[in-house]
DNA sequence: CTATAATTTCAGTTAAGACAGAATATACTG
DNA sequence: CAGTATATTCTGTCTTAACTGAAATTATAG
């Protein structure tokens, strides 16, 4: 089992309470800033021991890592254990979870409000006013989907460079 | 107290599991869906009512919502009580909450990350590794935070066309 | 200033989610 | 194929956060 330093011991914490802020269980955010830190791949046992939690725990844990894609099972020589290591590219992992989080929270936000539109009985009593406030609120999520196709689409670094571009607005609205 | 139709009732009970989703209390996120969708400044008392829940957790989740700057106390003539509503432009709400959200845990994550690759000591096992990971984690949160920033500095609109525009990456890099 | 309405605070309870450990299943080795 | 190591599932326990109701505080009206 791997001692951690303090400033890993640090790291793993606040990921941890982070990871609660942002609805994702604690065990999960630690297990994965341990295999972050971790500059081999670690088996679940070890993973249990060096964050004191239940063996039971780290497999759960570890699954739902898995489904984000963001950790994955490697083989050693030798070992029959399956050791687990994290993707290592902090962009495309918080890609994929973006990406995913929206597939799973946003668009079933953008049905139902676009069922409840449907759904509307414009006898109702304030019909019309439900009817603008739901429609505003489907525009705005709308439009994030649309942010987000267009930002998947384009490499990275042009994100940033076009918003650095947007700060001399006159200019890019005359191209 | 105002009885629901099955849409406004679909659009609250959705609201408040995406609530617990993102980490924002169940009670806390149907009262602003309540409020989002009615017409009128409510009173506690009717909020409590509708959504039958205590009186005493409407008062703490009004109060969480002012602090995020989405409701307001508002005053009806001849009648003493405060009565609330929400912010209507959808955009500006989310814009607040995002900001908020951002000082409150990617601003100390940042400084933790600082923190770190000050603390670390060259001499640990593996400091190096450990360094370059950490740094890698703070350059993300630095490009989020600058990103931020600069879609603050935009009107909404801009945001949106300039990611139009990136679609044709080649042109823009000609610029 | 007193009485009453409204709001907030606080202590105790409840409910939801996280977690551990046992039981089960699966996979590997010789 | 038997035995063993590893992984997963499931059930009950525990922890944490949400919620309630009562008590205390604050504000308003007469």
């Amino acid at each position: 089992m791997a001692t951690l330093t303090g400033v890993q011991k640090q790291y793993i914490l606040h990921w941890g309470e982070m990871g609660t802020r942002w609805g994702i269980n604690r065990t999960v955010a630690q297990i994965h800033a341990l295999l972050y830190l971790s500059s081999r791949a670690l088996p679940a046992e070890e993973i249990a021991e060096t964050l004191s939690v239940a063996r039971s725990n780290v497999s759960t844990s570890i699954r739902e890592l898995e489904t984000w894609g963001i950790v994955r099972a490697v083989h050693v020589l030798g070992d029959r254990r399956e050791h687990y290591e994290s993707m290592k590219d902090v962009w495309e992992m918080f890609r994929l979870v973006v990406e995913q989080r929206k597939r799973r929270e946003i668009d079933p936000t953008r049905e139902m409000l676009r069922r409840s539109l449907e759904e509307l009985d414009p006898k109702e009593p304030g019909a019309e006013f439900t009817r603008e406030r739901i429609a505003a609120m489907a525009g705005f999520f709308d439009a994030v989907t649309e942010l987000h196709d267009q930002m998947k689409a384009l490499p990275t670094g042009t994100v940033r460079k076009l918003l650095r571009m947007g700060a001399k607005v006159k200019r890019v609205k005359a191209i």
